[in-house]
DNA sequence: GAGCGTTGTCATTTT
DNA sequence: CCAAAATGACAACGC
């Protein structure tokens, strides 16, 4: 618990400082104040800080699982500038004061107008919350601890692998654009009212905010570490501290035009910044990790990509049981009230509706929505008709019956695909009837993916001009999802090509049948956010709060707990054949030693007769009772 | 094609 | 009384 706290205050205390620089205020006041020991103390003791622990205790494990590790080089620069602050306890309100002080005693009277903007910036940091601030305050505490759970609770579940391929996809990124950071950082140092600038960065969204950021910080760390390493250099260092660039880079970055608008829900990730760098810019890249990986769940659910979603909204459930049990095991005085985490990640809520709003068929008035052509509207809502159809038609235990509501296009179409998938030779088992679409279905959670839905089954249509047959192949094994419609050959071109591949996609999505189940296909023909597994394992209360959260229809809610159902009965049926084997198993051994224990009375009553005899007759007679034995009745129960 | 085991599902009962 | 779990029965499926 000490080390807890120790790592707590020390992470927090940088956490604090980062998000300063950024504008984003936290209220961190009740926690500070053991800072200066723990920062004062052995700082080699705390020369791995791992941000995620730090993340997991204090309720934030909504934000991205990959967190860095805070270098020592960290620690000892904190440190170094938390002893500049003097003996006083160290306040949020004093690192404000602190690096706002060192970036107006560097400013000049070029920067004048920006550093007003920077004391606006210290003004509101330092003052206490205004009446704006107290109602964002009383928000974002009436803001549900539940959402939070529920939130982080899918967000759990992230595998490695999937974190690898982020952070080579961010790599590449930071590759690229650690060089446009470079010269705009250059351009912004030379000419620091360049309106080239200036544009730039009006232009440039928060990445390169983040990035000049992390390069300011960058250049700090050299400077330090040089004036660390460089024992030579006859420069005191509280010179080196006033000539250095700390203040400078800090007025740099505060005078930023576009930091006082700059909020998390802004950072972009800027990927590993480990590569194309400095490798002895511990500053700089732990800083950039930890905002741009950490602080980019926004942006991550936001750009909606399906397999980066689910791995974050897989990777909270397990945080989430850490996240409970942090909860239980802290002081609450001590640590953050997790209404004040969740008014920390206002934006976590915010990614949750703007997220379900891609999902939810707002359009519908969802009283008549069960009396419409579901057909229909899964045609202008993006889902796969036939999809869904087949679905609900092989699902009659939803209560959801769409015969009556085809159209006879569908339907024939829908026959078409039965008999054109037993023609290709799989068994006319629902299954494959069911897998038929399932490519087409791929990657349909979300919502992020509907005007291309839209795009594909306008190729479909317009496919279906030039071919009759294999228009359904085209259907079910839509491999051409990522084709842009002028990509698109004539329709006869594209015929033979659906020839062509029938007979491989077909093996693919048998394949693809046997790996995903019903009732995974049922969730992404609906677009529902979640996964069967998440729909079925989480816990009643995350379970209820995250349907009362997202915005879905009446169908997808009747959906999500039929899945929730089936799920959990066919757990409990497992279970329950489990323990009827068990019980066999029992009962066959308690068979197996009574029969035992019957051998041994038999053997010890054939004993006691013997002896019996002996005592009571004399030898040569014959007992006629060993003539009969009556039978040895043994009740198993 | 029958037989058998496994699994999922539903209806019902139990907790 | 309600919800969840447990269980019997049935069907589909694979071998």
């Amino acid at each position: 618990m000490k080390d807890l706290k120790k790592y707590l205050t020390e992470g927090l205390l940088q956490f604090t400082i980062l998000l300063s620089l950024v504008g984003v205020r936290l209220d961190f006041d009740s926690y500070l104040p053991p800072i200066r020991e723990i920062i004062l103390g052995s700082s080699s003791a705390y020369s791995q800080i791992p941000f995620h622990s730090l993340w997991d205790t204090a309720g934030g494990a909504s934000l991205h699982p990959k967190c860095p590790h805070l270098s020592e080089g960290v620690a000892r620069r904190l440190l170094h500038e938390v002893r500049a602050l003097g003996g006083a306890p160290v306040r949020r309100t004093e690192l404000h004061a602190w690096l706002l002080q060192a970036a107006q005693d560097q400013g000049t009277a070029a920067q004048s107008s920006n550093s007003s903007s920077s004391s606006d910036i210290s003004s509101e940091l330092q003052e206490e919350p205004t009446a704006e601030g107290r109602n964002s305050s009383k928000e974002q505490q009436d803001v549900e601890t539940g959402d939070v759970l529920a939130y982080s609770y899918l967000h759990e579940q992230n595998d490695t692998s999937s974190l690898e391929q982020d952070d080579k996809k961010l790599s590449q990124e930071t590759r690229r654009e650690d060089n446009v950071r470079r010269s705009n950082a250059d351009c912004h140092k030379s000419q620091n009212s360049n309106p080239c600038t200036e544009s730039s960065r009006n232009s440039a969204n928060s990445p390169h905010l983040l990035d000049e950021f992390t390069h300011l910080l960058a250049e700090t760390e050299n400077t330090l570490e040089g004036m660390n390493a460089n024992t030579a250099s006859a420069q005191p260092t509280s010179e080196i501290l006033q000539s250095n660039s700390m203040g400078e880079l800090l007025q740099d970055f505060l005078s930023l035009p576009a930091l006082q608008e700059i909020s998390l829900e802004d950072i972009q990730p800027v990927g590993n910044s480990n590569s194309g760098l400095n490798p002895s810019s511990h500053f700089h890249v732990n800083f950039t990790q930890a905002v741009s990986q950490d602080v980019s769940l926004h942006e991550a659910m936001l750009r909606s990509d399906p397999t980066l979603r689910r791995n974050s909204e897989t990777s909270n459930f397990q945080r989430e049981e850490s996240f409970q049990q942090s909860n239980s095991s802290r002081n609450p005085e001590a640590f953050l009230s997790e209404s004040n985490l969740t008014g920390l990640f206002p934006y976590v809520e915010n990614s949750i509706r703007n997220l379900t709003n891609q999902d939810i068929l707002s359009g519908f008035d969802e009283n008549i929505f069960d009396e419409i052509n579901l057909m229909s509207l899964a045609i202008e809502e993006g889902f796969d008709p036939i999809g869904v159809s087949q679905l609900f038609e092989a699902d009659s235990d939803s209560g959801l019956s769409l015969s009556s509501s085809r159209s006879p296009t569908l339907s024939s179409t829908s026959d078409s695909l039965s008999t054109s998938a037993g023609e290709e030779g799989a068994v006319g088992y629902s299954g494959d009837v069911e897998s038929i679409s399932y490519d087409h279905l791929e990657g349909a959670v979300g919502g992020c993916l509907l005007e291309h839905n839209k795009c594909c089954r306008l190729e479909c249509r317009f496919d279906s001009d030039f071919c009759e047959e294999p228009q359904f192949e085209h259907v079910h094994h839509n491999h051409t999802y990522s084709l842009l419609p002028q990509q698109l050959k004539s329709g006869t071109e594209q015929c033979h090509l659906w020839s062509a591949e029938a007979s491989k996609l077909n093996r693919c999505d048998r394949d693809a049948d046997k790996i995903f189940s019903r009732d995974e296909r049922r969730a992404k023909a609906l677009r529902i956010p979640f996964s069967v597994e998440e729909i079925v394992g989480m816990p009643v209360d995350v379970f209820n709060s995250l349907l009362s959260k997202y915005y879905l229809t009446d169908v997808q809610i009747s959906v999500i707990r039929d899945i929730r159902r089936r799920g959990k009965n066919k757990v409990a049926a497992q279970n329950c054949r489990k323990r009827k084997l068990d019980a066999i198993l029992n009962l066959e051994n308690d068979v197996c030693q009574l029969q035992a224990q019957k051998a041994s009375l038999l053997k010890e009553k054939a004993q006691c007769n013997k002896s019996g005899r002996s005592l009571t007759q004399p030898e040569g007679e014959t007992c006629m009772s060993d003539a009969f034995e009556p039978p040895v009745r043994i009740y198993l129960r």
